[in-house]
DNA sequence: AGTGTTTAAGTCATCTAATCACTTCAGTGG
DNA sequence: CCACTGAAGTGATTAGATGACTTAAACACT
């Protein structure tokens, strides 16, 4: 019987549980490869290849010349996969729609929980949305909105929502109205506070279905009315 | 200036690229490793740290003695971390948490929609639950209601979830009554069928809930009544 | 002809060894 | 005190070789 995985999935596996372990937090550097390599008695390239595993998820980072680095994503569940291409337009109204769909019953939550430290991120985001050097990312909002609700696994979700949503708005260039989305956002925040769900709940799903609206409303303006498709 | 990426960054996103391109689909071969390493001028080694990235995230899979073949995670977008070490009990309920929060939106999607595919997969899902031999995976009523709402996103991370979860309760072994979860079921599928959204997202709300409340009841059994926490 | 075994080629898996490139930091000289 | 320099450590990439596994074709036996 194959009871036998390949070597360098058992050495991903061991080099988890070592960060485990050894308690190391992001920011703080592995073993160097050759050390790994001789204390795992395994050589060099095959610690690389389980070094890369763990780099396509944000686990680790290999920095060249200085040493390899623990990273956030490995206490995270939910992941965006990193080699996704972004295709076509639909795409992005189709994770607009996702939005719609779940992050209703996030502000709900969030309004029940309030995450006081997630609850003034989110006006600190409100505040600085309006400044012209915004050196807040756009949809910090709705990401400190879901770190809000108290639940992890909601809050890496529209991290990763987010983080397809940026990748593939190159092409869905969001035009809405920086004042009236500020508004709305403070709306939402608003309801929050007052820890009604019920609110919260609706107007974000009204806030994103706007949203949606307008992106295809460009849609529609930067196709030629005389042509179906473009390219 | 860093305008120069790692050559493994680039080499990964061009095989993606090669994917792509040639249109090769799920269970095909890409060529061997020597080949792509002479077509992009690189060494095998080099090739093979590109692989293990893509392996990590299920885009392809490494066959020893065989090849290497494209997966279907190649084309999706939320992944689950693959390196995730599922820790106490309490994130379990984390997840019941998440899915309360998301899967009723998810639920009433799903009624205005209705996949057709999806919904009759829904059924035999339903049908095959009471068996003994359940060949159907658990949680692939909740899956398949997810590819009912016709958005993969929303598909994705339904699957992603209850992959976590899959594995998350080893430990919280949820003894939830079986003729109840088909019941359950039954009614929400009922409530899809007829287009009522309303009543899909309440009862998948009631669903879940119940859930959590009887793998809550099963934790206060498990514990030790004289003592507050274990380990 | 059909069946089972053997063989050979192709492929991934791992190792060994070496060179190159980048980062860091301590020490040097101004 | 500061800028420069150089050495050490580390990752990046290459090169070649060996081993193990899979597959299927060639073969031999029935």
């Amino acid at each position: 019987m194959p009871a036998s995985i390949g070597l360098v999935e058992r050495l991903t596996r061991e080099i988890v549980e070592t960060i485990r372990t050894e308690n190391l937090q992001p920011g703080q550097s592995l073993p160097s490869a050759k050390v790994l390599a001789s204390r795992f008695e395994v050589t060099v390239p095959t610690v690389r290849e389980a070094l890369r595993r763990l780099e396509a998820t944000g686990s680790v980072e290999l920095k060249h010349g200085s040493g390899t680095y623990v990273r956030e994503a490995i206490n995270r569940r939910i992941l965006d996969n990193p080699h996704y291409v972004p295709v076509d337009l639909a795409a992005a109204i189709e994770l607009l729609d996702a939005r719609i769909a779940i992050e209703p019953g996030i502000a709900e939550l969030a309004a029940n929980v309030q995450d006081a430290d997630a609850v003034n991120s989110m006006e600190s985001a409100l505040d600085n949305a309006l400044q012209v050097k915004t050196a807040v990312p756009a949809g910090h909002f709705h990401v400190e909105l879901a770190r809000a609700s108290g639940n992890r696994a909601l809050h890496e979700m529209l991290v990763s929502l987010l983080a397809i949503h940026s990748r593939t708005q190159q092409a869905a260039r969001t035009s809405y109205d920086r004042l009236r989305d500020h508004d709305e956002h403070a709306d939402i925040l608003d309801a929050i506070r007052r820890g009604d769900g019920f609110e919260a709940s609706h107007r974000t799903r009204k806030h994103l279905e706007a949203i949606k609206t307008a992106v295809l409303a460009d849609w529609a303006d930067d196709t030629d009315p005389t042509e179906g498709s473009r390219r």
